[in-house]
DNA sequence: TTGCAACTGGGTCATCCGTCCCAGTTCAGT
DNA sequence: ACTGAACTGGGACGGATGACCCAGTTGCAA
């Protein structure tokens, strides 16, 4: 009906894919249900992508584009850096919680990216992004509290995000919030030990 | 050809069915693999099973009970608890090294279990087995070093049973071994601090 | 107003999937 | 030896899927 130049409609038809991995998991997203979600046809998405598998891939890629760039932000709390750090892991808990599809789809999309040769750089490069996020906010954390990182941050974020995958796994199955604050508790008191008071 | 009996096929069809996932993920496991695989005709899987959800059911099934059973066993090293707690994990993680396909199907069969309501229960058990295997192994490494858990054991627990997950999931992203120690240093850590000396 | 590229609808194709079926074969118990 | 149950091979099914195609239509620039 309307007109809507190539890239945008890519762009539609990642968002639809997105939408569609989130609520109903990778197995689900087939050409036609990403098609139905953005209100396309079949013909509309050959024309902007030459295959599903392109779609994929760019969607792993935009996804780690826009990764949690909403969380763990500047506006950290002050205080003692391990009270720092655990409110930002909660921080994120909140996120997960207020959208739990959208994450358990990273996960998938991840696992999916694994399963490839070609795409498993993809996976890594999120990772990437990952670690620099956190890295990014733990810096900004120590500076808050005034404390310095004798770890070097790169590897203290690493940490991080594995604590993180590992609250996110763990919580999206047994939604137990009380054990999710105690890994939030735990990581934060493992992390803040890699940093001394300046 | 031969004659096997009924429940021995599907034990079969079922280990087959792992060997699949690992190898292939849970996208290929489609019945007509799983019988190749098996050396098996269709008729046979059907004449074993009613359909393949049963056996995706039976299979998560049969894998909680083998779960991580050859992990973390009672042959703990003597020593300080950080330590004992470390050199478990790092047991673990010279497992995943291991065998990387394996963990990776766990991960896979899990996010599976959560993509529907009926299976939803399945993935709890699984992770309440890991628990409490996990609380086994903690309640030893306490014995063992002459501390007394000072918070539940069950949420140490449930905290290690997060930082495994996460360590595997981002080891099988980024393969860095290194990064994957300082986890695992950084988790023995946090969860030391649970216990005290007796 | 025309021309051209962007776009769409609707249909088709081969392939793969889970499931089912049935005619046969093999074995255990009688 | 006979029978009934356990099992198997091979084929068929309807449905879904990714890909493709082409005759149109729409809007924009010249």
């Amino acid at each position: 009906m309307t007109r809507i130049p190539a890239q945008e409609r890519r762009a539609a038809l990642i968002g639809a894919a997105l939408r569609v991995v989130s609520r109903n998991g990778i197995a689900q997203a087939t050409t036609r249900a990403i098609v139905a979600e953005a209100g396309m046809s079949l013909a509309s998405f050959h024309y902007a992508f030459d295959s599903r598998d392109e779609l994929m891939d760019e969607l792993i890629s935009t996804v780690i584009e826009n990764t949690r760039r909403a969380i763990m932000p500047e506006d950290l709390a002050d205080g003692a850096l391990v009270d720092v750090i655990e409110a930002g892991v909660v921080r994120y808990f909140e996120h997960l919680k207020a959208d739990p599809e959208h994450e358990q789809a990273m996960l998938e999309l991840t696992q999916y990216a694994l399963r490839s040769p070609e795409r498993h750089p993809l996976a890594q490069a999120q990772y990437r992004r990952y670690v620099e996020l956190a890295e990014q906010s733990l810096e900004i954390a120590a500076e808050r509290s005034g404390a310095v990182w004798h770890v070097p941050v790169a590897q203290v974020a690493r940490v991080l995000v594995a604590f993180t995958d590992g609250l996110t796994l763990t919580w999206l199955v047994d939604r137990d919030d009380a054990a999710s604050l105690a890994v939030a508790h735990a990581a934060a008191d493992a992390l803040s030990r890699m940093a001394d008071p300046r």
